[in-house]
RNA sequence: GGCUCCGUAGCUUAAUUGGAUAGAGUACUUGACUACGGAUCAAGAGGUUCCAGGUUCGAGUCCUGGCGGAGUCACCA
């Protein structure tokens, strides 16, 4: 544009985009808004711009224009020789370090009950989010804080010790974590009946006639009013909030009891994780860092950045940035979620030094992150601006929202166990795996289930809010990770029995079949597609990458013979084909936690 | 009520961030294995991109106003 209209202009004001598939070309340029500089017709523009660059860049084989589009033909030549220089690289798509560091939170489960399907959501986004950014040459740290005090454990502890007996998880047969939220649960299902036994006793009554609002009948009036009946009238609430109290003045006993539970929580998410293929580079107890902020708290309110309520409390005006008011620390003078959030920012940054952190949280906490990063940055954080909240929709069920408190919650470890279960009986409907061991069949079969069951959520972009239907979460045809899978198999297969072969001989095939060269340029976009995906916290794209790539060989596949190939020169350069797209799948499959048997 | 997000085929969804005739999967109808793996491929049908305006050469995408759904607006976390 410069040479040809004598006017510079920004390299992303240029819009290059892949030509679609109906007309011919690899990539397209948007000519329109050369139009105001140029003084030309859009179509004039697009041959003189087609003719210059045809000259300048001897890739570019040659160009057509339509209507105001300049799509460009790539050589043939330059795509072979593309594939050529990394076929054989399984690390392609990886850059070198960016030397920036990303800390990445998420999971961050209470102790008080199991994981469930929100938390795999959660967990998927997160650790694809994580490794995306270590592909994009970011060093990363995984990280996760621990909920483990408040008044939910509490509830856990209170149950067992009122109505367990004594049981332990091995002496009622179950999953240590599950344990817990079995005691949970009861401890919710004897509250239910206090307080239902109270509403129709006098005293619920008489509140419920003085407080009601007008022409509100009583069940609307008790299910608002369950939170001050919990605080100020049930005797299990006052229970468990005395408990919470001891355990904030170390009362021995309650802490033994603490450290028991949880340790039987730990032991059941360890598990969890495992099947999940998660791990974590560094875990943060809120039982450490509960009481972190305050400092921060007083010497923003010296600068003025806080002020202080007559009461004693302190706030933050971000009225400006249409925000509010927001409470940091109680007349108490005890700390909140907020003056929380603050110091365990800081702490990570001592510990870490990244420049970005991002919350996995879904999105009901939109608000809260808007205002932590808000108040981080007029505290004037260095870090301030490297904070991001990956914010994701809730996950519902058919039959509507999850409640774990109503035990309508899909719980981690059954849905695995679901979808291990479906593609083992797919499997041995085929019976591919009959030859192998018992305990390799089980690792196959393991990662078919789970590659279904991840694709199934990550496909999906994280904002938006998802309807989780578990028929189709264990489907392996279509749109799917085994899909996906089967394709690598496939090439596996191939490739095996192609035995040696001589990558030399791809040299003489020199006139592409489109649909090879499409396959190039795919696997030609999928360094910046890493790069796009880390940008935009956004691993669907790379799993819808992935799919597309997998459709393209089964095509490929299916059309076109690869070792009954007409000639040497076709065969060798189809196995190149097919060596690059396998690393890619599972390159990007990897990035996503999926992995890729070499059978199915 | 204020603020934020979402609304695309019956269902689940994509659209290179403002580009060409909105692309897939599923379900439905139909076809393709004596084959390098049929968990595959191909064909058909399925759309007023919630509605109405506006900006633009060009709008599913941006702006305004509606409609519908969700979240949030605690000295809870």
């Amino acid at each position: 544009v410069e040479q040809l209209y004598g006017q510079a202009i920004a390299a992303d004001k240029v819009t290059l985009n892949e030509t679609r598939k109906e007309f011919e070309g690899d990539f397209t340029v948007v000519v329109f808004p050369f139009t105001k500089m140029a003084r030309k017709k859009p179509d004039v523009i697009g041959e003189e711009l087609g003719t210059y660059l045809v000259g300048a860049v001897t890739e570019i084989k040659s160009f057509n224009v339509i209507k105001g589009f300049l799509n460009l033909v790539i050589d043939d030549a330059y795509w072979a020789s593309f594939l050529k220089e990394h076929y054989a690289n399984v690390h392609y798509g990886v850059h070198p370090s960016n030397g920036r560091k990303v800390m990445v939170e998420f999971s961050s489960p209470n102790t008080n009950k199991p994981l469930h399907l929100g938390h795999i959501r959660n967990i998927l986004l997160g650790w694809a989010t994580a490794k995306i950014h270590e592909a994009a040459g970011y060093e990363i740290q995984k990280v996760q804080i621990i909920n483990d005090r408040g008044i939910a454990i509490c509830k856990s502890m209170l149950a067992w010790e009122r109505f367990g007996e004594e049981a332990t998880p091995e002496s009622l047969g179950m999953k240590s974590d599950h344990f817990v939220g079995h005691f949970y649960v009861l401890f919710e299902k004897k509250f239910q009946e206090e307080y239902k036994a109270w509403q129709v006793s006098p005293e619920g009554q008489e509140l419920f006639a003085e407080k009601a609002k007008k022409g509100q009948d009583d069940t609307a009036f008790f299910k608002g009013f369950k939170n001050t009946y919990f605080n100020e009238f049930s005797t299990l609430g006052k229970a468990a909030k005395a408990m919470l109290l001891q355990w904030e003045a170390g009362d021995e006993a309650v802490i033994a009891l603490w450290k028991k539970m949880n340790g039987w929580v730990y032991a059941g998410f360890e598990v969890t994780y495992k099947d999940l293929g998660v791990e974590f580079d560094k875990l943060y107890y809120e039982s450490n860092t509960y009481l972190l902020g305050k400092d921060t708290i007083e010497k923003g309110l010296s600068d003025q950045i806080f002020y202080q309520k007559e009461d004693g409390s302190v706030w933050i005006d971000l009225e400006d940035a249409k925000l509010d008011h927001k409470l940091v620390l109680r007349s108490d003078g005890t700390s909140v979620y907020m003056t929380q959030d603050i110091g365990t920012a800081e702490l990570r940054y001592q510990d870490f030094g990244a420049e970005k952190m991002i919350y996995v949280v879904a999105d009901e906490q939109n608000y809260h992150f808007k205002v932590l990063f808000e108040i981080m940055k007029r505290l004037g954080a260095p870090y301030a601006d490297g904070l991001h909240h990956l914010s994701y929709g809730m996950v519902d069920l058919p039959s509507g929202k999850m409640k774990s408190r109503e035990g309508t919650v899909v719980d981690a470890d059954d849905l695995m166990a679901e979808v291990i279960g479906e593609a083992r009986a797919n499997s041995e409907e085929r019976g591919e795996l009959s030859e192998l061991t018992t305990a390799e069949q089980t690792e196959i079969i393991r990662a078919i289930g789970l590659a279904a069951l991840k694709f199934f959520i990550i496909k999906v972009q994280p904002k938006k809010r998802m309807t989780f239907d578990p028929k189709e979460s264990v489907d392996m045809q279509g749109q799917t990770g085994p899909y996906v899978q089967n394709a690598y198999v496939r090439i596996r297969s191939v490739l095996r029995k192609a035995g040696e072969w001589n990558p030399a001989l791809a040299d003489t095939y020199t006139s592409l079949e489109t649909i090879e060269k499409d396959i190039i340029a795919q696997i030609y976009a999928f360094p910046a597609l890493i790069v796009q995906a880390a940008e935009d916290y956004d691993p669907s794209a790379v799993a819808n990458y992935c799919y597309n790539l997998a459709k393209l060989y089964h095509k490929f596949y299916h059309d076109h013979s690869i070792l009954k190939a007409d000639t040497e020169g076709a065969k060798a350069f189809r196995l190149m084909l097919s060596t690059a797209l396998s690393n890619v799948l599972r390159k990007g499959m990897e990035l996503l936690g999926i992995e890729m048997p070499e059978k199915m």
